[in-house]
DNA sequence: GCTGGATTTGAGCGATCATTCAAGTTAAAC
DNA sequence: GTTTAACTTGAATGATCGCTCAAATCCAGC
């Protein structure tokens, strides 16, 4: 059983996370990733097999951060209405947090892989779908919950609204990523988080 | 005063941006702008500069074009709100229509470039700038029309509607990029344009 | 200390990148 | 028909791309 693994696998994907997030796929070269890994290309082929494959794993990376921290805010409210309003207005502070980039590395990546990366496509499809999946089912236990003040409306079906959260999501942190006043992020999140509190029965 | 130029620049200009809008600024190679342009490279340099060049021009081009077509749907319909709440609907229906991309080209290139297209993403900016600026212009036509249920609440000013609008425009036509069910765009774009058609007094 | 095998190294692969420019082509002006 | 200047061509540039692999390095087990 001779020598152990230099660099910790894990550690190693969350740089590349932070760096494909920050810059794209096609903007991150391998020289980049071997200054951010401090590690020469074979054996970054080693551990991770390709490009593609490295990125492939830093998705899988963010999504399973971002479905826990998302885990993690509906645990701490008892209402789930409250806590989709909490998770608004704090991307409403984005343009003032130190993050990789203020927008969805989903979203990046939908917007900016094409046929040549279909496998990561297919990947980020499926990321986005689970988490759309879960927006729906915190609007799902908010209507089990007696909290919806409309249940019978189409458009406040958990389906509806959990297609539209995610879509707001997207359009925020777009916007996030422009260079404006960050006031203008913040007031933008708080009319959506509002809108996600009038859903609430009075 | 010999030869005239063999290509029509403006021609040349809707194929790049064609080109570019589907695959993004990085993805896009000479190789394939000189087969789209039917040019080879000099005439591509003698004519656009550079890449970085023909790109921004292309986003020009882009937002020159959807800025006229916003002109023209404000100017076939008297009240401003249902303008915004057609022109979403349309949207709605990015799904089924032939399009280099359902995102927008703005909003993909702000999400794509980096410090090292610095201009391009200036470019960008001015541009997104623009197009809110046409968004809180038709809220305040609505305003002044007398056609805002409660135009001193603070979400419902012109600015931050219009902020509002542009925000849920990137995320609508984000999420049309995705490859699921037409219909569940068409739903989203409905429940959106309902919330505009909401602002109006009954 | 030696050995065996997993891990790491880094020079170098062929391909492709954006770009240049000397040479060739074209058509209006005379 | 000749001149002339704008336009076009495409081979070639140096840089960089993702990636490979033979050799060097390292450490557990003996």
């Amino acid at each position: 059983m001779p020598r152990a693994t230099l660099h910790n696998r894990q550690d190693s994907l969350e740089r590349a996370l932070n760096l494909f997030w920050q810059k794209g796929f096609h903007a991150t070269s391998l020289k980049d990733i071997e200054h951010a890994l401090d590690m020469r290309p074979g054996s970054i082929y080693a551990t991770f097999g390709s490009k593609d494959g490295l990125f492939q794993e830093a998705l899988d990376c963010y999504s399973a951060r971002s479905l826990r921290e998302m885990e993690s805010l509906m645990a701490s409210h008892d209402s789930p209405l409250t806590a989709l309003a909490t998770y608004i207005r704090k991307l409403g502070g984005l343009r003032d947090c130190e993050v990789p980039s203020r927008a969805c590395m989903l979203a990046k990546s939908l917007l900016e892989l094409g046929e040549r990366e279909q496998a990561a496509r297919d990947k980020v499809e499926m990321l986005l779908a689970n988490m759309e999946a879960r927006f729906r089912q915190a609007f799902a236990d908010a209507r089990d919950a007696g909290e919806l003040i409309d249940p019978e409306r189409p458009a406040h079906q958990p389906e509806r609204l959990g297609r539209r959260l995610q879509a707001e999501v997207m359009g925020l942190r777009a916007y996030a990523q422009r260079e404006g006043e960050s006031e203008a992020v913040r007031q933008l999140a708080e009319d959506i988080a509002q809108d996600i509190e009038a859903l609430r029965v009075h």
